[in-house]
DNA sequence: GGCTTTCTGGTACATTTGTACCAAAAGGAG
DNA sequence: CTCCTTTTGGTACAAATGTACCAGAAAGCC
């Protein structure tokens, strides 16, 4: 039942190797055969330490995105520099990861087990902009709009400079700056 | 080469079934056979009328979008309340033709092909929201978010009903209003 | 040492897939 | 009607897939 270390290793390599397969071929392109050639391990490796496709699929989604929550939630969005570089990261050393995250959240919408999943994003996302919930309307709204930013960083790969990514941020926390209640 | 009106008529049907078998099941149940059977031709329609199954679930996707495109671009904004019964009936009742849109951004990430469908898209949705470009920066941002929104309904369900979107709307508009240059 | 659990890697197989093919039916034009 | 293009629907087939199976190697524990 528990794993030993090179076991432990194997199934992370097979983790990997499907984002990786995720990002330059797409969600169809994820098979058994395709993951375990990517991570250099035999076809029945895969089937070993997964009950599932799904099982394989499903996970790797999964720990791609709670890299992200941590990752996210863990960021103070004042400094805007900062998060420019860190979105700017995300979507391209680490797009595999980003494409996972939102993969998991299109499968979120026909599948309850993964609403928590989901969900936990976007708690991250508000969680990183405003820690206290100072100004929840405001944070509502700015989380909305980086969201759909991130999106379009990804689908349409722009803005695709970090300074591109600043500017875009910094229109976001300007133009929702004032409203009184 | 041309097409009698059956032959129209059995093509229209086709493209509509892939959007029923993807909302229904996922991309990945888009088949020759399954939109066929739900379309209720012959397997052979489904091969004689496209070239490619790539041939005929791109042009499913292409159409839906460009059925949203002019439906929004259409749309003037102002009135939020009926924004938001256009926004729920586009997740409700029009389900299928909104996950074909997103699922065409997500294609266009990987193929140049579709690019010029995915702008159109993002510029339907700022042409909406300012149809004299009055203020771009506002526009901007206030586009993110809604593009947000639109896929936080898609995905999580949520806001559900005609009038948390409409307060969700009507959020995005007051946290944006101020701002000087 | 032995022995039980974990792991390996190869093979096998039924199912589903995209697509090619074709003989015949239907439709339109003269 | 006759001719020619379009359409039909059935069948066939190679390729890829998920998954089961198993004999044996390796590793951990007493």
């Amino acid at each position: 039942m528990s794993l030993t270390p090179k076991g432990e290793a194997r199934r992370a390599a097979l983790l990997d190797a499907v984002l990786r397969v995720l990002e330059r071929e797409g969600p169809g392109a994820v098979t058994h055969r395709s993951v375990a050639r990517e991570a250099g391990v035999p076809l029945a490796a895969a089937t070993y330490y997964f009950d599932d496709l799904d099982d394989l699929y499903l996970s790797a989604l999964r720990r791609a995105t709670e890299e992200q929550v941590t990752l996210f939630a863990g960021t103070d969005m004042a400094d805007l520099r900062s998060v420019a570089h860190l979105i700017h990261r995300w979507a391209t050393e680490n797009r595999g990861a980003a494409l996972a995250q939102y993969e998991l959240m299109f499968l979120a919408m026909r599948r309850d087990a993964l609403r928590a999943d989901a969900e936990a994003w976007y708690g991250a996302l508000e969680h990183a902009i405003d820690p206290h919930g100072k100004n929840p309307r405001q944070t509502r709204v700015r989380a909305l709009a980086l969201d759909g930013l991130l999106l379009r960083i990804l689908w349409l790969g722009e803005p695709s400079t970090v300074d591109e990514t600043e500017k875009a941020l910094r229109e976001i926390v300007e133009e929702t700056r004032a409203a009184a209640t």
